[in-house]
Parts: C-alpha cells; structure tokens; sequence
DNA sequence: AAAATAAGTGTCAATTTTACACTATAGAAA
DNA sequence: TTTCTATAGTGTAAAATTGACACTTATTTT
C-alpha cells in the first residue's frame, strides 16, 4: 500500500486567483504582471506551502498582494492539462475572489505591478489564465443569480442605483429599475438607512446595508430561483 | 523564474470519483474496498498521470472500475487539506459522475469490490471521502434543479413515474405527479415514444427518450430557473 | 365480469414576473 | 428666487408560473 504512494510521480502545485472588483462602472478583474522578463499580465497566484490548505493558501496569495483578509474567496475549478504550463508540469486550482474596489490600498500593488482590467477589455494572459477568468465570470453569473453574493464587491453601505449598475455589469444588460428594486428589497436582506448618498446625484439616494443575520441564513434561495436544500434532507 | 519551480515542494495529485447511479429505488453511490487491509470503504480513485489532464485520468479511472466510457463526468472540488492523507500529502481532485446502473457491468466490480450504497445508508469512508459524497450530493441537487441532468441515470428510454422517482430520490421527498410531468414535459426535451412499458403496472407508462438536439442547446435554463447565461454576453 | 393497480390528465387560486411612465427631490444654473 | 436638470423612487395591470387538489383510463389478474 504505502509502496504504491512511492511509485508515483509528484507534481508542482500551483493557486491562481479571479479577483473580481467593482469600481462603480464596470466589473473588474485584478491581474499582475509576471513570465519570463515580467512581460506577460497574469493572474495573481503563488505556490501551495507544505502546512497549508488549499483555502488557506489562496488566502495568503490575496492577502500578499492586496493585504486584504476575510474576503470572499470560493474554489473555482482545478486545471492541470499536462502542457498548461510550459517549463513544468503544474497543477493549478483557481480561485475566485469579491473584494471591496474601496478597501483595496493600492500601495500594495506596485511591487506585483498590479491593475484593474475591464472583464469585457483584457489584455492576453499567461498559460490558461484566460480560460480561469471566462469559467469564473460563467461562475460569478450563475452564482450571483441566486446567492446574495453581490453584496460583496460593495461597500458595506451602498444604494439601489449601486447595486443595480452592479448586477447591470455582471449580465452586461440593463435592468429595469423598478423590478429590480422590487426583487432585491423582496428578499428582506436590505436594511435602510437614514443616511443619503452625497454628491452624485442632487437628490441622493439612500443607502442600504445588508442585514447581517438574515445573510448568515441566506446560503441557498437567495432570489427565489433554487428551493433550499439545506432543508430538504 | 526557472529557479522558482525548483525550489517548490511537489505533491501527490489522485483523483476520487462520486458515482452516483440510480436502480428504480434510490440513489446509490459506488464504493470500493481500500485502506490498509482492504478493510475501508471508499470512493474509486487512482493517481495522475504524466500525460494526461485531470478529467481523462478521471475517465481512465471511472473506467478501469465499471467498463464505462462517455460518461456524465464533472469536476467537483480539489481537496488539499495538509493531512487529509495521513501517509504522504496528497491533493484530491474529486469528480462526480452519473451513470445507468443498467449499463454497468457489474463483471469488472469484483477486481475492486465494489458495490452500491445508499447515499442514506453509507458506511464509514475513508480519509475525507464523506465530505467528498456530501458535497457532491449538494452539487447534484443543485444542478438536478436546474440543469437536464437527470437523464444522465436512466436508461436511453424512461418512463415518466420512473423520472418522477429518480427526482424524488434526489431530494429524498415526493412531488406530486401532476405538477411533475407538467413541469418536466414543458421543457420540450422529452420525447414520446409509442411503446409502454411492460411487467411494472397493468396500464403500462409511455417510454419517453431525451431530444438530443435540445438536450444540446439547454445547458443552463432547463426549468426555467436561471437565465441562460450563455447568451448574455 | 369484476377487481385491482398504476398511469394519465385539468382546474382554479395564488404568486411571480414582466412591461411600462410618471412624480419627487435637491442641487445647479439662470 | 425661480427654473432647470438629473437621478431617485414608486404602482399597476396583464401574463406566466406555481401549487394544491381528485377523478378517469387502461390493462392485467382474479
């Protein structure tokens, strides 16, 4: 038994990270720049350490280049064609990240050269780095259709308005409004404030923030769409 | 950036499968007899490959156990926790698959002994092997609900009450046969054959076989939960 | 011929979805 | 101060879908 472990050849371990942001506009992904001489945008990733999980791993990778921490991070898909990676075989387990565009200091990117990149305006990536974002984009589409995950790339108090040009940017369509703010304030999940957002619009509109123990509940039948299995069994 | 790779520690990559199949009653999962004596039961596994990618060791694997090619095969999660294995750290990429109980030879089971078990009725597994079952009973569950996947456990033709069943083994629950066939029928996937089965009820139910064209096109939206995705973009 | 068993089907109320347009508010400009 | 402008915010009616519910049909067995 023990002897057919040793018979078996051993592969580099790699995490890759999405990192998807909203900045207000458009959705975003995060790449830095890495290859041979630093010449090629890539996905920001970094090698599996010998006490590590694989979760906790890609949480350091994040943290090493935005200096975030408790940030939604959720496993994509493992890629391990045998040529994926030119120099040497790597198994890589991708994964996919929300953070707040507004949390991001910026002054920890500059040692990785990192940037925002529109998901509909990215520049040619590493390896397989372009297949890792479009399977996270399909990921984050279906995921954010029925889970209340959205939340995630705002900031802890946002409005209607926000969160519509979020779900706007993510299906690159345009809702309508009014169905839209009857959906989303249906699920109960939102908490109105007294406060009004300044400066963008002469009216303002009022902020919102997720109702943090109904979110806690909420895994599974976010929008109605997915009855919930947590409670079939 | 060579240098890099040297210095990176390699891991054990093995693949485990989920294979779920359905006999008319409930819904199984195939097992085989591993650990130190053959003593354990676990999922069906075997290690990467040089030459190949994730999923066609996957396929060798599920294959080399039932005979079976051209699965339903779909990648469930890698698992990496540092001791998951407590004899040499190996990371686990779990795959599901479905297959028809009917087309499964049950000749090459006995190099492995394997059999079927109830997902309500599992034996002690392996390593993390039941988390491994656990979430792929998640995942069936939620893609069962909104993908045509089902069809992917019966046999080329089905009737209706044997489809019923089948989704009230999923869910472990019983929907009612009016809205059911209903539902299932309003998705144009089905198609009505003139032949009844035989033996099981007096009356008899019409086969019903998948339109393997539309079955082509309805990746996502099968019963209207979610938009189809792929046409967004 | 009657009984037994599972197959197959229809309706109505409730809910959800979709399409669609006007009013309210507050700052900026005149 | 009045007016303008830009965005916020809200309602309704038709259509589609869902969920609850029970009787008839077809065939084999007795």
């Amino acid at each position: 038994m023990v002897e057919q472990y040793k018979q078996q050849r051993p592969y580099l371990l790699a995490l890759d990270s999405i990192i998807f942001g909203f900045d207000g506009e458009g959705l975003r992904v995060l790449l830095v720049k890495r290859g041979i001489e630093g010449s090629t945008w890539s996905l920001m990733g970094g090698w599996l350490q010998p006490e590590e999980s694989l979760e906790q791993a890609a949480a350091r990778i994040l943290f090493e280049l935005t200096g975030l921490t408790n940030v939604y991070l959720e496993q994509l898909h493992a890629f391990g064609d045998p040529y994926r990676d030119p120099i040497v075989r790597t198994i890589s387990v991708a994964y996919f990240s929300l953070v707040k565009v507004a949390d991001y200091e910026s002054n920890l990117s500059e040692a990785f050269q990192a940037r925002w990149f529109s998901i509909y305006d990215l520049p040619t990536l590493l390896f397989d780095h372009a297949d890792m974002v479009e399977l996270a984009l399909k990921r984050l589409r279906y995921k954010a259709a029925q889970h209340p995950i959205g939340f995630e790339l705002l900031p802890e108090k946002f409005t209607i308005p926000q969160l519509k040009k979020l779900y706007d940017a993510i299906y690159n369509t345009d809702f309508d409004k009014r169905n839209f703010s009857r959906k989303i304030l249906s699920t109960g999940l939102l908490i109105k404030l007294d406060e009004k957002q300044k400066g963008f619009s002469k009216k303002g509109a009022y902020y919102y923030q997720v109702d943090a123990v109904k979110y806690g509940q909420l895994t599974n039948s976010f929008l109605n769409f997915i009855p919930n299995t947590d409670t079939i069994l």
